[in-house]
DNA sequence: GCGTTCAGAATTGTATACAGTTTAGAATGC
DNA sequence: GCATTCTAAACTGTATACAATTCTGAACGC
């Protein structure tokens, strides 16, 4: 019956891109029954993956009354942002004490790779697929599991709103002036060169900047996609 | 059939103190017939219970295996420590900007008045439970829901490692200055003042002084309980 | 002895049934 | 009309049953 991979896992993942990609409305209440169709799998299963993505921040859940989605405020995108200032700045001050100098190389190489596509890419997942990687691979490199693990699932949670972010950016990408230094690749070169304070402003000042778009780009994408409680 | 609070939660919090109070072995297999005869309900409600503790990085999970009791390892403990210091700085930065003079006051308030009894108090568990509701307290003075909830998940996994050291500390605490300011009151102070710089350092200097105390109460409590597998 | 094999016992995985609660909408009184 | 009450349908909460898998330990060959 159970195979190499288990059903709830399966489910668990399905609906964590769902949730992802904005398949439940904030607020939505989420029904079993034919979610679990949908799925296929019974509510069992269903059950127990919707009481992790609770755990985790990404549904709520009331009682007899069932599994909702989050409903997405713009002080609850404001606190997402500032936790993720709050675990890459640390995350970057232990890499500079203990990152391999051949770590931070390759963490380099692999943003000189992505920069071209970064900015000829289209699509906007792509775009959003190499941030999020450049940012997971940065705070592994801190060597801290619990770090990495808050980072994964506020990224999960932020995605939506990174996308729209990101989308809105591309348009304005042909303004950037060609020598000028990424975000990304000022951060990385400040952790090469050990300096703890240059790094962290550097993210900061990309988290924040990033943040200020994010801010207004959920502006918009609230009026064009519902209109939240509070 | 459902009561008022649901059976789920109940359980969910009975496993979660059972899981700080060390009632589960690192790395035992929990049986859940037989845990969810002890608890009072059956296996269905035990199971999206556990499901939620691994989300939170409780237990961990193996497919047809079930769920285990985490390892505690020197490391996973460290990278504890160092999640608190990214949440605790961070939010104290937030802090400095936004908490409210009255805010920071009754703080202040709760501080002195739990500090006669910290002093005396012979039960550690009480002394954890003052610490822990400052620092919480404190966290909330950021205003950042995302920050107070990783702080939570924190000190829960915590608590059986910061008990043991607490319970050192009392056995040393005369040895405290007594005209000497606790790194509590000196964070408070920094706070009040609106200096970031010294709050962040105070702050970090505690947590600090507090792993490393933690990790020497690790090794001891190791070497009391069990022996871990790596 | 020591590793292998193989029942059967124990345990997990999930579908289903049904009790209990909430929700929606019709019927009613004003 | 508008609020209220009541009834049925929809939905959630959880116990239970049984299938699939893993575990245990005894029997066996070497």
């Amino acid at each position: 019956m159970a195979k190499q991979e288990s059903n709830v896992s399966r489910v668990y993942e399905e609906l964590r891109q769902m949730a992802a990609d904005f398949a439940f409305m904030p607020d939505q209440r989420i029904n079993e029954s034919e979610l679990s169709k949908r799925l296929g799998a019974s509510r069992t299963p269903l059950r127990e993956a919707l009481n992790q993505l609770v755990a985790e921040g990404f549904l709520t859940f009331q009682n007899n009354r069932g599994f909702f989605c989050r409903s997405l405020t713009p002080k609850y995108i404001q606190d997402l942002y500032e936790a993720r200032v709050a675990v890459e700045t640390e995350a970057l001050r232990l890499s500079v004490r203990r990152a391999e100098d051949s770590e931070i190389a390759e963490l380099g190489a692999y943003l000189e790779q992505t920069e071209a596509e970064y900015e000829t890419a289209d699509d906007p997942e792509a775009r959003l697929g190499m941030d999020e990687t450049f940012h997971m691979r940065l705070v592994r490199l801190s060597g801290n599991s619990e770090l990495e693990r808050a980072l994964r699932s506020l990224n999960d949670r932020i995605r939506y709103i990174r996308l729209i972010d990101l989308k809105r950016m591309h348009d304005k990408a042909a303004t950037r002036v060609p020598g000028e230094l990424s975000a990304h690749s000022r951060i990385l070169m400040a952790l090469a060169g050990r300096d703890a304070e240059a790094a962290e402003a550097a993210m900061r000042g990309h988290i924040e900047k990033r943040r200020e778009a994010a801010t207004e780009a959920v502006r918009i994408a609230f009026s064009q996609l519902y209109v939240p409680h509070d």
